[in-house]
DNA sequence: TATGAATGAGACTTCATTCAT
DNA sequence: TATGAATGAAGTCTCATTCAT
């Protein structure tokens, strides 16, 4: 395990806006692999399937999960769970992008209001643990896009790497980090934040965020040599 | 995704042949998965099955293996798998064991021959992925324990990390690196490890084994600061 | 083999049609091993399923019963039938409860209605071979039960001898029989019944209940000794 | 429950002397169904099975019993199983044999010891309820050939009533029994045998033989009518 | 929209039997 | 005779998806 979904945000304006309704509903909207409900009533239910389809999808893993399973969580009918989604792919397909919107959100203003980059990346790591310690879920479900839809698994890393990078890159021109910052330092700071983030937040919790990103962002300022 | 499972390499070039049969009898025997073969012809049947298995398991994933898949590829009749594995989960388990091992196997030299800690870490990592380049399979097999064996999976990474801390606290007792290193430390190499292995052993191979270890190395010396 | 189900039987000639709907429902319902139909259309196909049940295990045996035998009888998809039943165990556990209750209160009447004890086993052991006789699938079923599911089985017999024991006592508290019947006379009793309903009922035809019943109501109020 | 194997004995000289070797080697090898054994330590090997089989079978019933527990158990390899037996019908065929010729043999001696019927069939009772309490594989061998072999699940039990009819019928002659019983009158006693020897043989020890032979031989005696 | 019964392809697993050694 | 590996037919059960109400 170590599929991560992302510590860093886009520059500020990128993000796109999901507070018009609940914010959630309009993520898993913004999927597209839902039909569009027409009513309140049926933003309801879906919210509902979705909601139902974390839990589910979280506790069993994608094949072991099952769409009565899923309906019976919500509440609703079976039937009705097409009434919504295509399939148990699309459902799939619209939580992993809610989910990785979800943290993409809840990491992104720590990191924009940071002064500098080494403090941005200490706020990304930080909240990014302290998230998954309220969304354990979150690992399996994108863990598990590697295999039910490897398309938005690889998208869901390019992309999330490349924000970093772009990050780095523009810190870089301020003068914040070293000028040879690469794609491979992107993969890099992206492969800490998963596995910190699957230890110390999903596993256990024997430290606290902000330590561990003390250390990490002591690590980044001057390496691991010796002093 | 992108599970691993040991961030050390053997000597380069000696990535190890899957199909043979030397050195690899025994890891699969000592998985204990399967029911031992009492005759020759038997231990070649079973060793055929576990090859056909990693391929199987590689291409497809564990759900949309099928034992038929298996045994066709192995050129085996269907029942025959049952001779060998009491399940579809069992052969798994063996196998995920069998590459776990042969992993750590294949990279542990590399690493014991390194002058240092910073040149230990280098060796790995470019040992690492230069090995998984030739084992493409590994990451989907590994990755995918964490839903079929969840014990092995975490037991798989718990290892492996209290490996590397167990080398940073030997290398800063030495001297060779800083003396406050810890498991966080540890968690983060693993992690940097896996994620590049993946980007620049699985998906592309646009950069040598040896330049990532490079950039790497060089960001464990002395950090990501400004110089 | 020859189990039995029950030492009573209906008036004569009232042998229920297991193929009606009527009041085989309720039976099935209490066995409480199928899920409940919440619609019309559904019971319907589970009180097809049941019966076609009846037929397969009849005729082939547990073993040699397929559920795919028990849907093509039922004019149902494969799939149908878990809808209704866990297991095949859980149709055939149904089953041996819906037989068991159908006898037991087909049988019931004639024995309540007798003037004495002799007479009520005279009616008891008269109905009860001409119910196996509409009912050959009877002993097949109640019989294997013993292998499936034992416990049921047991029951079976167990609860029978009671009810006859019971009855027994109570005719000797009012004088009809002799005072020191017991558990023994009971069991006695139950495997004449057994035997004669296979021998007479199910195997060959070649004399009339009453008649059979006439020869054990004479045995048991003389004895066999000489006159 | 309620098969049975025979509390009854054919006129003495009718039964087939087992004397000759171990008794119940030739049992089976009187059965047919085996190959014969040409060498001391194949003979040694058929016993084995035989013996195993009627542990197998009796614990798990024909259907979950495995060729591979019966060799297991036996000590042999699987293939030696076909050594000596056909298939699994085969050892099941012999054995059924083989246990309905112990009991009557262990039967015999004391019915044909008795001074008149009456004491016959109490020592009949008797021993074979003695008999089935160490031999408590024997009902459900005898009872599952209803579903292996149902030739001779009824061919056993014709046997077995006509023996007791003929018995009868002798004794009537001698005016021992009243003048009129009949076949129905067999099955009866045979109904009684089979059940007292499930009941208090099988399930429960909470009554003697003798004590429960008694109950019936009074019975038979004079009815269970009022004194 | 909501409901829940119906469908049927598909996959794992068992095990009697055969056969080469 | 003995051994144990190999075979493959057969059967149970799951579950995504459809559809009539």
């Amino acid at each position: 395990m170590q599929k991560r979904v992302d510590p860093a945000t886009p520059p500020a304006g990128q993000t796109p806006d999901l507070s018009t309704e609940t914010g959630r509903e309009l993520a898993a909207d913004a999927a597209g692999a839902g039909k569009t409900p027409r009513t309140e009533r049926g933003r309801k239910t879906m919210r509902a399937i979705l909601d139902a389809a974390a839990l589910e999808f979280g506790e069993r893993g994608f094949h072991d999960a099952s769409i009565s399973g899923i309906t019976r969580r919500a509440g609703v009918a079976l039937g009705s769970f097409y009434t919504y989604f295509d399939s148990k792919d699309a459902v799939f397909r619209a939580l992993v992008r809610d989910m990785s919107d979800q943290v993409r959100d809840h990491v992104a203003p720590g990191i924009r209001a940071a002064p500098d980059q080494l403090a941005a990346e200490h706020a990304g790591l930080r909240d990014f643990i302290a998230f998954v310690r309220g969304h354990k879920e979150l690992y399996r479900i994108i863990d598990e896009s590697e295999f039910v839809d490897p398309e938005s698994f690889r998208l869901h890393y390019s992309t999330t790497a490349d924000r970093i990078a772009a990050r780095l890159k523009a810190a870089a021109a301020r003068g914040e980090v070293r000028d040879d910052v690469s794609e491979i330092h992107a993969w890099a700071l992206m492969g800490i934040n998963v596995f910190l983030g699957l230890r110390y937040g999903v596993w256990e919790q024997d430290r606290s965020p902000a330590d561990v990103a003390d250390v990490i962002a002591d690590m980044l300022a001057t390496g691991i040599g010796p002093r």
